[in-house]
DNA sequence: TAACCTAATAGTCAA
DNA sequence: TGTTGACTATTAGGTTAG
């Protein structure tokens, strides 16, 4: 029987002493099945020393679970090597085996012995989370949890890199929980209310009051679960929160929680991920995390962003007041208010970001419900692994190394001032393409003397073959020809359309993991890591640009600024095209990214504001893009760089001096004037402690559980001491603006930002406060 | 002792 | 647990002027 599956989770049993690979998925109707797999056994490399490779055959096939030991021939860093390929019973037996064969003698190495089974399986059959195509089914009565339609396969299915959305049901789920103690402990604080919604928009709301006990609550949860049976299940940060609450306080209070497919609770898994056995649990934060773009990453903010729901429509309750809201009757609907916005948005941002989730697993080839956690370098790495074993290529063992450093890209010095008419030529995945020109990879980097043709970067001398071609540039040309394909899909649907989205995110993930693949081969923690690789990238990127900058000024053009892959030249249509033309001809694709009526630089790299012929303000580096002021400086600045830009420095002051009488009366919201910073380590690791620290300090006395990654909103007082570490203070132990130290916003915070753009027009902070004429202290400096 | 200087620490953005 | 280059605020810890 033929059949098309999409795949959702994957996972292993044991029947006997045989492994069985289970893959739960939808078919083509949305029905839910479960495809078996017993014709695949887990696996190792051994690496023998040359010549004694059928002893240690012999050794490692004499050994009890191992089900065969053969010796086949392999490549490792390019070159073939003999080794000893052992296949043992079950995938419990691998690390013991490991080290047993370790001690063989003339065994140089094992390799990878640290691949989980389902993905060795995933890999051998180079099959991706997506559609499936299998052509050898056969239904069973064998019952998988409670999902009756389960076959057996005979042979591995057949992944398909392109298709229709599935038809896939899903749900949210939003947890509050009781924390009168600020940050709840499973062990003591209930849960007062499960929010759940689904994608026919049922939404429901467990509120503990209206069951005789939390159990009895934790049971009509598993039951909706069970009735709605989701194939996706979403949450905002239920990595870290929902789901490792629900557990440890379902084994607090001895409820039962059954959301897998097989009736049992979450599991911590990989990553820092929690699995739901038969259904891709997502945590929608990981992907949010991605994204630069949005600078507050909570779901309010988040949903804001999205357009799905306005932070001024919802109710809004600060963490802490929770339990409040809970004791208070006529403030609980409110709270429940408030978990179904949460949930509401929850759902509705999955189902955006659901597409995008798909396409990641797909490329990078990890489990959908795990891609998300996985760190940049591991979904890199997991999709260099399936190239891998395509070319023969045995992945190298982890190893911890010693930090070490090369030189990146050139910036180039700004010419500061007023800019008018400049064009910004971009090179088109500027790394990418430098890879595949130079065939630059671990495995064409020659170490030992000339070996036929090969090409040698600038600067650093380092050679790579030329042919045949390496393990990332094989990569990088399917990564590139696989997103043509999608692109050209693309245009046969309406823009819009289902089909039309998902192929988009498909072309979207392609590109973003094709230019990981640079960041990668300069990671410490990568298998191939060979610094060489990382350098060779850089000094050609080093070497194109100036190559660039020379055939720009030899055709007159002045070039204002440059950055890695960029050049600011002065828009001289025929030259610039006649340029452009010119570097393509050389293998490397620029073009006009955009161009500028009005450009202005500071003195600074990296920082300039521009006015498009299009009429857009682009603001690039300053503190108007920068999560870490507060949204005061950040509205000036772009206020400023508006009214510079399209209207006068004069309007621009008035505005400015403006603002600051606003806020010498008051004028403001508590919001306006939070300061939001991450914390890069837990507060005790500190040696200089600034605001933040602080602020986080004071809320961990408070009960609060702030650490290593959070991020920390306070405000500056006026009331709390001389030093400005003493005024910080996070902004939920604030409530009246009146409290606020107005000066520190003024000259710490507006006059700066406001500066950075205006004292290239010769405005000076006298000017902004409004001191005209010169004060005494002008003439002792 | 206040004022001043500099290095170190820390976070975020550009590419 | 993707890279280097760059900017900026703030603290920490001194030295100096008076």
């Amino acid at each position: 029987m033929d059949k098309r599956i999409y795949l959702i989770d994957i996972t292993y049993g044991l029947v006997g002493n045989s492994p069985e690979i289970r893959m739960f998925g939808v078919d083509e109707d949305g029905r839910k099945v479960v495809v078996l797999d017993r014709g695949f056994r887990p696996y190792f490399y051994v690496i023998p020393e040359e010549g004694f490779e059928e002893q240690v055959a012999k050794a490692a096939g004499r050994m009890q679970g191992v089900v065969k030991a053969e010796v086949v021939d392999r490549r490792m860093f390019g070159k073939p090597i003999k080794a000893v390929k052992v296949t043992v019973t079950i995938p419990e037996k691998v690390r013991e085996l490991r080290d047993r064969v370790k001690s063989i003698q003339h065994v140089k190495d094992v390799l990878e012995a640290d691949i989980r089974f389902y993905i060795r399986y995933m890999i051998d059959n180079d099959i991706r989370p997506g559609w499936l195509m299998f052509s050898n089914l056969r239904p069973t009565d064998v019952k998988m949890g409670r999902v009756s339609n389960v076959y057996i396969t005979e042979e591995p299915p057949r992944s398909l890199s392109i298709g229709a959305m599935p038809k896939l049901s899903y749900m949210a789920l939003d947890i509050e929980v009781y924390n009168p103690r600020g940050t709840p402990d499973p062990r003591r604080d209930p849960v007062i209310i499960i929010a759940l919604a689904n994608h026919m928009g049922d939404v429901k709301l467990l509120t503990l009051d209206r069951y005789r006990s939390e159990r009895d609550m934790f049971n009509e949860f598993n039951a909706i679960v069970d009735e709605w049976d989701p194939d996706v299940v979403f949450g905002y940060n239920s990595n870290k929160f929902d789901m490792p609450y629900l557990v440890n306080r379902a084994n607090a209070i001895n409820a039962k929680l059954q959301l897998s497919r097989y009736g049992t609770p979450p599991e911590q898994s990989v990553y820092g991920h929690w699995s739901i056995i038969g259904r891709a649990h997502i945590d929608l934060y990981n992907f949010v995390e991605d994204m630069t773009d949005v600078k507050r990453k909570s779901l309010d903010y988040v949903a804001e962003y999205f357009g799905i729901m306005k932070r001024s429509e919802r109710v809004n309750i600060p963490g802490h007041r929770v339990y409040q809201y809970w004791d208070d009757e006529g403030k609980r609907d409110l709270l429940i208010k408030y978990a179904r916005d949460d949930v509401v948005s929850t759902l509705e941002l999955g189902r955006r970001l659901l597409p995008y989730a798909m396409q990641l697993a797909s490329v990078s080839g990890l489990p959908l419900d795990q891609v998300g956690p996985a760190s940049v370098g591991a979904r890199v790495e997991w999709m260099i692994m399936h190239e891998a074993y395509k070319m023969g290529e045995l992945a190298p063992n982890r190893v911890e190394r010693p930090y070490e450093t090369y030189r990146g890209a050139i910036v180039l010095e700004p010419k500061p001032g007023v800019h008018r008419n400049i064009a910004v030529i971009d090179f088109s995945s500027m790394y990418p393409n430098i890879m595949l020109k130079y065939n630059i990879s671990p495995d064409t980097l020659i170490t030992n003397g000339a070996e036929g043709d090969y090409y040698t970067a600038p600067e650093v001398g380092f050679k790579f073959r030329k042919s045949p071609r390496g393990l990332y540039t094989v990569l990088l040309q399917e990564l590139i020809e696989a997103r043509r394909e999608a692109k050209s899909e693309m245009s046969k649907y309406p823009e819009g359309s289902p089909e039309w989205v998902l192929l988009n995110e498909r072309q979207r993930a392609l590109k973003v993991m094709a230019n990981a693949m640079y960041g990668y081969c300069g990671w410490l923690g990568a298998r191939w890591y060979i610094r060489e690789v990382a350098e060779s990238v850089t000094a050609w990127g080093r070497h194109l640009l100036k190559t660039a900058i020379n055939m720009a000024k030899e055709r007159g053009l002045s070039v204002i600024y440059g950055d890695t892959d960029s050049l600011f030249v002065t828009y001289d249509k025929d030259k610039v095209d006649e340029l452009v033309g010119k570097i393509n001809e050389m293998g490397f694709e620029v073009k006009i990214d955009k161009v500028y009526s009005k450009l202005i630089f500071t003195e600074s790299k990296k920082r300039y504001i521009g006015l498009t012929v299009d009429g857009d303000i682009d603001i690039v580096g300053f503190e108007a893009v920068r999560g870490d002021w507060s949204e005061l400086a950040r509205n000036v600045q772009e206020r400023v760089a508006e009214l510079v830009l399209k209207s006068s420095v004069d309007e621009a002051v008035k505005y400015v001096r403006s603002v600051i009488d606003d806020l010498r009366n008051y004028r403001f919201t508590l919001d306006d004037v939070i300061i939001w910073k991450t914390l890069d380590k837990d507060v005790d690791e500190y040696k200089a402690l600034q605001p933040h620290v602080i602020a986080a300090k004071r809320l961990i006395e408070k009960g609060y559980m702030v650490g290593k990654g959070d991020t920390v909103g306070f405000v500056i007082v006026k009331d709390g001491g001389d030093k400005l570490t003493q005024k910080a203070y996070p902004y939920i132990f604030v409530d009246d603006v009146k409290r606020i130290d107005i000066d520190y916003y003024i000259e710490k915070q507006v006059v700066p930002a406001a500066l950075r753009i205006l004292e290239v027009f010769g405005i000076n902070e006298a000017t902004l406060l409004g001191k005209t004429g010169r004060s005494i202290l002008d003439y002792f400096s």
